[in-house]
DNA sequence: ATATAATTAATAAAAATTATTATTTAGGAG
DNA sequence: CTCCTAAATAATAATTTTTATTAATTATAT
Protein backbone atom coordinates (compact mmCIF):
# COMPACT_ATOMS: atom_id res chain seq x y z
CA UNK A 1 0.00 0.00 0.00
CA UNK A 2 1.35 3.58 -0.48
CA UNK A 3 3.09 4.01 2.88
CA UNK A 4 3.07 8.02 2.11
CA UNK A 5 -0.12 8.28 1.92
CA UNK A 6 -0.72 5.48 4.70
CA UNK A 7 1.71 7.70 6.85
CA UNK A 8 -0.08 11.05 6.39
CA UNK A 9 -3.30 9.85 7.04
CA UNK A 10 -2.05 8.68 10.45
CA UNK A 11 0.00 12.29 10.96
CA UNK A 12 -3.01 14.16 10.32
CA UNK A 13 -5.08 11.79 12.71
CA UNK A 14 -7.73 10.05 10.09
CA UNK A 15 -8.51 6.40 10.07
CA UNK A 16 -6.92 4.59 7.11
CA UNK A 17 -9.72 2.84 5.08
CA UNK A 18 -8.79 1.87 1.79
CA UNK A 19 -11.26 4.30 0.46
CA UNK A 20 -9.20 7.60 1.99
CA UNK A 21 -6.09 5.47 0.67
CA UNK A 22 -7.48 4.95 -2.91
CA UNK A 23 -8.61 8.49 -3.20
CA UNK A 24 -5.40 10.33 -2.30
CA UNK A 25 -3.49 8.10 -4.02
CA UNK A 26 -6.12 9.05 -7.31
CA UNK A 27 -5.39 12.37 -6.76
CA UNK A 28 -1.28 12.18 -6.58
CA UNK A 29 -2.18 10.02 -9.91
CA UNK A 30 -3.70 12.98 -11.66
CA UNK A 31 -2.12 16.02 -9.67
CA UNK A 32 -5.41 17.91 -9.62
CA UNK A 33 -8.78 16.52 -10.24
CA UNK A 34 -12.41 17.32 -9.63
CA UNK A 35 -15.09 15.18 -7.94
CA UNK A 36 -16.00 13.14 -10.90
CA UNK A 37 -12.53 12.46 -12.14
CA UNK A 38 -11.53 11.51 -8.62
CA UNK A 39 -14.33 9.33 -8.08
CA UNK A 40 -14.31 7.51 -11.58
CA UNK A 41 -10.46 7.00 -11.52
CA UNK A 42 -11.21 5.88 -7.53
CA UNK A 43 -13.23 3.36 -8.94
CA UNK A 44 -11.05 1.69 -11.10
CA UNK A 45 -9.40 0.37 -8.08
CA UNK A 46 -12.61 0.18 -5.36
CA UNK A 47 -15.00 -0.56 -8.00
CA UNK A 48 -18.38 -0.63 -4.94
CA UNK A 49 -16.60 2.93 -3.57
CA UNK A 50 -19.60 5.24 -3.25
CA UNK A 51 -19.90 8.62 -4.59
CA UNK A 52 -20.95 9.99 -1.37
CA UNK A 53 -18.07 8.46 0.19
CA UNK A 54 -15.87 10.29 -1.86
CA UNK A 55 -17.53 13.55 -1.17
CA UNK A 56 -17.27 13.49 2.41
CA UNK A 57 -13.39 12.46 2.10
CA UNK A 58 -12.82 15.37 0.11
CA UNK A 59 -14.26 17.58 2.87
CA UNK A 60 -12.68 15.84 6.03
CA UNK A 61 -9.20 15.59 4.03
CA UNK A 62 -9.13 19.60 3.46
CA UNK A 63 -10.10 20.47 7.31
CA UNK A 64 -7.19 18.28 7.85
CA UNK A 65 -5.31 20.15 5.55
CA UNK A 66 -4.49 17.11 3.63
CA UNK A 67 -6.00 18.55 0.19
CA UNK A 68 -6.59 21.77 -1.00
CA UNK A 69 -9.59 23.28 -3.41
CA UNK A 70 -8.90 25.09 -6.15
CA UNK A 71 -11.81 27.54 -6.63
CA UNK A 72 -11.44 27.82 -10.36
CA UNK A 73 -13.76 30.26 -12.75
CA UNK A 74 -16.07 28.23 -14.86
CA UNK A 75 -15.36 24.36 -13.94
CA UNK A 76 -15.63 22.91 -10.69
CA UNK A 77 -13.00 22.80 -8.06
CA UNK A 78 -10.43 20.68 -8.33
CA UNK A 79 -8.27 19.35 -5.33
CA UNK A 80 -4.44 18.85 -4.72
CA UNK A 81 -2.17 17.77 -2.52
CA UNK A 82 -1.03 20.24 0.25
CA UNK A 83 2.21 20.67 -1.09
CA UNK A 84 4.92 24.01 -1.23
CA UNK A 85 3.23 27.26 -1.70
CA UNK A 86 2.78 27.68 -5.57
CA UNK A 87 0.74 28.73 -8.47
CA UNK A 88 -1.45 27.76 -11.12
CA UNK A 89 -1.16 28.39 -14.69
CA UNK A 90 -5.36 27.55 -15.97
CA UNK A 91 -6.29 26.99 -19.73
CA UNK A 92 -9.55 28.72 -20.47
CA UNK A 93 -9.72 26.56 -23.78
CA UNK A 94 -9.14 22.94 -21.90
CA UNK A 95 -9.76 23.17 -18.53
CA UNK A 96 -6.42 21.83 -17.57
CA UNK A 97 -4.38 23.26 -15.10
CA UNK A 98 -0.93 22.85 -14.11
CA UNK A 99 1.65 23.90 -11.39
CA UNK A 100 4.16 26.19 -11.13
CA UNK A 101 7.05 27.23 -8.81
CA UNK A 102 5.96 30.77 -7.09
CA UNK A 103 9.55 31.91 -6.47
CA UNK A 104 10.37 33.94 -8.79
CA UNK A 105 7.29 34.41 -10.30
CA UNK A 106 5.90 37.30 -8.27
CA UNK A 107 6.95 39.16 -4.81
CA UNK A 108 3.69 40.42 -2.57
CA UNK A 109 4.26 43.65 -0.43
CA UNK A 110 1.86 43.09 2.45
CA UNK A 111 3.55 45.27 4.77
CA UNK A 112 0.32 48.17 4.15
CA UNK A 113 -2.60 45.31 4.61
CA UNK A 114 -4.21 45.07 7.31
CA UNK A 115 -5.58 41.75 6.91
CA UNK A 116 -4.54 38.43 8.66
CA UNK A 117 -3.12 36.49 5.74
CA UNK A 118 -3.30 32.23 6.03
CA UNK A 119 -3.21 31.66 2.19
CA UNK A 120 -1.88 33.78 -0.87
CA UNK A 121 -3.34 31.72 -4.02
CA UNK A 122 -2.18 33.43 -7.23
CA UNK A 123 -4.13 31.72 -10.69
CA UNK A 124 -3.00 32.75 -13.91
CA UNK A 125 -6.24 31.86 -16.85
CA UNK A 126 -4.84 32.53 -20.38
CA UNK A 127 -4.27 29.56 -23.13
CA UNK A 128 -1.93 26.54 -22.65
CA UNK A 129 0.69 25.58 -25.41
CA UNK A 130 -1.04 22.86 -26.46
CA UNK A 131 -4.41 24.74 -27.41
CA UNK A 132 -2.21 27.67 -28.57
CA UNK A 133 -0.77 24.74 -31.14
CA UNK A 134 -3.86 24.16 -32.12
CA UNK A 135 -5.29 27.38 -32.78
CA UNK A 136 -2.46 28.47 -34.59
CA UNK A 137 -2.64 25.10 -36.49
CA UNK A 138 -6.35 25.78 -37.25
CA UNK A 139 -7.28 22.51 -35.82
CA UNK B 1 -32.91 54.34 -14.68
CA UNK B 2 -29.16 53.68 -14.05
CA UNK B 3 -27.34 55.28 -17.37
CA UNK B 4 -24.35 53.62 -16.44
CA UNK B 5 -25.62 50.09 -16.64
CA UNK B 6 -27.91 51.13 -19.56
CA UNK B 7 -24.72 52.10 -21.69
CA UNK B 8 -22.79 49.23 -20.48
CA UNK B 9 -25.05 46.90 -21.93
CA UNK B 10 -25.41 49.02 -25.24
CA UNK B 11 -21.83 49.29 -25.62
CA UNK B 12 -21.64 45.23 -25.23
CA UNK B 13 -24.63 44.88 -27.54
CA UNK B 14 -26.96 43.26 -25.56
CA UNK B 15 -30.96 44.03 -25.26
CA UNK B 16 -31.44 46.86 -22.51
CA UNK B 17 -33.93 44.31 -20.46
CA UNK B 18 -35.35 46.05 -16.70
CA UNK B 19 -33.81 41.97 -15.80
CA UNK B 20 -30.44 43.17 -16.87
CA UNK B 21 -30.72 46.17 -15.51
CA UNK B 22 -31.98 44.86 -11.74
CA UNK B 23 -28.78 42.67 -11.95
CA UNK B 24 -26.10 45.14 -12.62
CA UNK B 25 -27.52 47.46 -10.18
CA UNK B 26 -28.26 44.77 -7.69
CA UNK B 27 -23.86 43.62 -8.46
CA UNK B 28 -23.02 47.36 -8.30
CA UNK B 29 -25.09 47.94 -5.21
CA UNK B 30 -23.43 44.88 -3.31
CA UNK B 31 -20.01 45.04 -4.68
CA UNK B 32 -19.95 41.33 -5.02
CA UNK B 33 -22.41 39.08 -4.60
CA UNK B 34 -23.29 35.10 -5.26
CA UNK B 35 -26.52 33.79 -7.48
CA UNK B 36 -28.76 33.73 -4.34
CA UNK B 37 -28.00 36.95 -2.83
CA UNK B 38 -28.24 38.59 -6.31
CA UNK B 39 -31.38 36.86 -7.19
CA UNK B 40 -32.82 37.92 -3.30
CA UNK B 41 -31.48 41.97 -4.30
CA UNK B 42 -33.23 42.07 -7.70
CA UNK B 43 -36.21 41.12 -6.76
CA UNK B 44 -36.73 43.76 -4.45
CA UNK B 45 -36.67 45.80 -7.28
CA UNK B 46 -38.28 43.50 -9.51
CA UNK B 47 -40.81 40.63 -7.61
CA UNK B 48 -41.72 38.56 -10.70
CA UNK B 49 -38.00 38.36 -11.59
CA UNK B 50 -37.39 34.60 -12.20
CA UNK B 51 -34.08 32.84 -11.12
CA UNK B 52 -33.28 31.72 -14.03
CA UNK B 53 -33.47 34.53 -15.77
CA UNK B 54 -30.82 35.48 -13.42
CA UNK B 55 -28.78 32.41 -13.88
CA UNK B 56 -29.43 32.78 -17.81
CA UNK B 57 -28.06 36.54 -17.68
CA UNK B 58 -24.61 36.29 -15.41
CA UNK B 59 -23.73 33.53 -17.73
CA UNK B 60 -24.40 36.27 -20.66
CA UNK B 61 -23.17 39.07 -18.70
CA UNK B 62 -19.60 37.13 -18.39
CA UNK B 63 -19.56 36.11 -21.85
CA UNK B 64 -19.31 39.34 -22.80
CA UNK B 65 -17.04 40.64 -20.03
CA UNK B 66 -19.43 43.07 -18.26
CA UNK B 67 -19.25 40.32 -15.21
CA UNK B 68 -16.34 38.71 -13.70
CA UNK B 69 -16.85 35.57 -12.04
CA UNK B 70 -14.91 35.13 -8.84
CA UNK B 71 -14.50 31.49 -7.81
CA UNK B 72 -13.64 31.00 -3.99
CA UNK B 73 -12.79 28.41 -1.68
CA UNK B 74 -15.47 26.72 0.34
CA UNK B 75 -18.27 28.93 -1.16
CA UNK B 76 -20.72 29.86 -4.13
CA UNK B 77 -18.90 31.52 -6.82
CA UNK B 78 -19.54 35.58 -6.39
CA UNK B 79 -19.89 37.95 -9.12
CA UNK B 80 -18.46 41.44 -9.91
CA UNK B 81 -18.77 44.20 -12.69
CA UNK B 82 -15.60 44.37 -14.74
CA UNK B 83 -13.56 46.70 -13.47
CA UNK B 84 -9.73 48.00 -13.07
CA UNK B 85 -7.70 44.74 -12.24
CA UNK B 86 -7.47 44.14 -8.56
CA UNK B 87 -7.00 41.85 -5.97
CA UNK B 88 -9.36 40.02 -3.28
CA UNK B 89 -9.16 39.72 0.29
CA UNK B 90 -11.32 36.65 1.41
CA UNK B 91 -12.36 36.24 5.11
CA UNK B 92 -12.51 32.48 6.21
CA UNK B 93 -15.00 32.90 9.03
CA UNK B 94 -17.39 35.37 7.56
CA UNK B 95 -16.89 34.55 3.66
CA UNK B 96 -16.69 38.33 2.97
CA UNK B 97 -14.59 39.29 0.10
CA UNK B 98 -12.99 42.58 0.02
CA UNK B 99 -11.74 44.31 -3.94
CA UNK B 100 -8.03 46.01 -2.64
CA UNK B 101 -5.95 47.67 -5.14
CA UNK B 102 -3.20 45.48 -7.01
CA UNK B 103 -0.83 48.33 -7.56
CA UNK B 104 2.01 48.19 -4.76
CA UNK B 105 0.60 44.86 -3.56
CA UNK B 106 2.39 42.51 -5.51
CA UNK B 107 4.70 42.06 -9.10
CA UNK B 108 4.76 39.35 -11.79
CA UNK B 109 7.93 38.00 -13.77
CA UNK B 110 6.11 36.62 -16.26
CA UNK B 111 8.81 36.73 -18.62
CA UNK B 112 10.01 33.34 -17.95
CA UNK B 113 6.64 31.97 -18.45
CA UNK B 114 5.69 29.95 -21.59
CA UNK B 115 2.10 30.48 -21.45
CA UNK B 116 -0.52 33.20 -23.06
CA UNK B 117 -1.85 34.87 -20.20
CA UNK B 118 -5.12 36.56 -20.06
CA UNK B 119 -5.44 37.05 -16.68
CA UNK B 120 -4.01 37.12 -13.06
CA UNK B 121 -6.37 37.06 -10.40
CA UNK B 122 -4.75 37.17 -6.74
CA UNK B 123 -6.87 36.19 -4.12
CA UNK B 124 -5.87 36.64 -0.11
CA UNK B 125 -7.30 34.14 2.12
CA UNK B 126 -6.98 34.93 5.93
CA UNK B 127 -9.29 36.52 8.38
CA UNK B 128 -11.02 40.23 8.06
CA UNK B 129 -10.45 42.80 10.82
CA UNK B 130 -14.04 42.02 12.03
CA UNK B 131 -13.86 38.51 12.76
CA UNK B 132 -10.56 39.18 14.27
CA UNK B 133 -11.66 41.61 16.58
CA UNK B 134 -14.74 39.30 17.10
CA UNK B 135 -11.95 36.78 18.03
CA UNK B 136 -10.16 38.17 20.57
CA UNK B 137 -13.06 40.14 22.71
CA UNK B 138 -14.03 36.21 22.71
CA UNK B 139 -17.57 36.47 21.04
C1' DA C 1 -9.84 -11.01 20.73
C1' DT C 2 -13.22 -7.47 21.77
C1' DA C 3 -15.59 -3.09 22.19
C1' DT C 4 -16.67 1.08 20.20
C1' DA C 5 -16.72 4.97 17.64
C1' DA C 6 -15.86 6.08 13.04
C1' DT C 7 -16.52 4.92 8.31
C1' DT C 8 -18.84 3.08 4.45
C1' DA C 9 -22.38 1.79 0.70
C1' DA C 10 -26.69 2.49 -0.62
C1' DT C 11 -30.07 5.41 -1.04
C1' DA C 12 -33.07 9.26 -0.25
C1' DA C 13 -33.41 14.08 0.12
C1' DA C 14 -32.10 18.61 -0.78
C1' DA C 15 -29.85 22.16 -3.31
C1' DA C 16 -28.08 24.04 -7.46
C1' DT C 17 -28.13 24.48 -12.32
C1' DT C 18 -29.89 23.90 -16.91
C1' DA C 19 -33.51 22.94 -20.37
C1' DT C 20 -38.15 23.59 -22.25
C1' DT C 21 -41.91 26.24 -23.82
C1' DA C 22 -45.44 29.55 -24.31
C1' DT C 23 -45.62 34.38 -23.87
C1' DT C 24 -43.77 38.90 -23.89
C1' DT C 25 -40.69 42.51 -25.33
C1' DA C 26 -36.66 45.33 -27.21
C1' DG C 27 -35.05 47.38 -31.03
C1' DG C 28 -34.70 47.86 -35.92
C1' DA C 29 -37.16 48.58 -40.56
C1' DG C 30 -40.38 50.83 -42.85
C1' DC D 1 -45.23 55.65 -34.77
C1' DT D 2 -46.46 50.85 -35.98
C1' DC D 3 -45.10 46.38 -37.24
C1' DC D 4 -41.94 42.49 -37.40
C1' DT D 5 -38.73 39.36 -35.62
C1' DA D 6 -35.36 37.53 -32.93
C1' DA D 7 -34.24 37.60 -28.33
C1' DA D 8 -35.57 37.51 -23.61
C1' DT D 9 -38.57 36.23 -19.87
C1' DA D 10 -41.48 33.58 -16.32
C1' DA D 11 -42.86 29.41 -15.05
C1' DT D 12 -41.79 25.07 -14.60
C1' DA D 13 -39.73 20.60 -15.48
C1' DA D 14 -35.65 18.04 -15.74
C1' DT D 15 -31.07 17.32 -14.68
C1' DT D 16 -27.02 17.58 -12.03
C1' DT D 17 -24.61 18.21 -7.86
C1' DT D 18 -24.22 17.86 -3.02
C1' DT D 19 -25.72 16.52 1.52
C1' DA D 20 -28.27 13.66 4.88
C1' DT D 21 -29.85 9.18 6.64
C1' DT D 22 -29.26 4.56 8.11
C1' DA D 23 -27.92 -0.07 8.65
C1' DA D 24 -23.87 -2.69 8.17
C1' DT D 25 -18.93 -2.87 8.32
C1' DT D 26 -14.33 -1.81 9.89
C1' DA D 27 -10.13 0.46 12.01
C1' DT D 28 -7.96 0.98 16.12
C1' DA D 29 -7.28 1.20 21.05
C1' DT D 30 -7.54 -1.71 24.95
Amino acid sequence: MQMQVVNSLKEHGLKVTPQRVTILSAIEKKGHANIDEIYKEAKTTNPTMSLATVYKNITSLIETKLLKEVAINNQKSKYELSKEPHSHLICKECGSLEDIDSNNLFTLNNDKIDFDIEEVELNIYGVCNKCKDKGTSKN
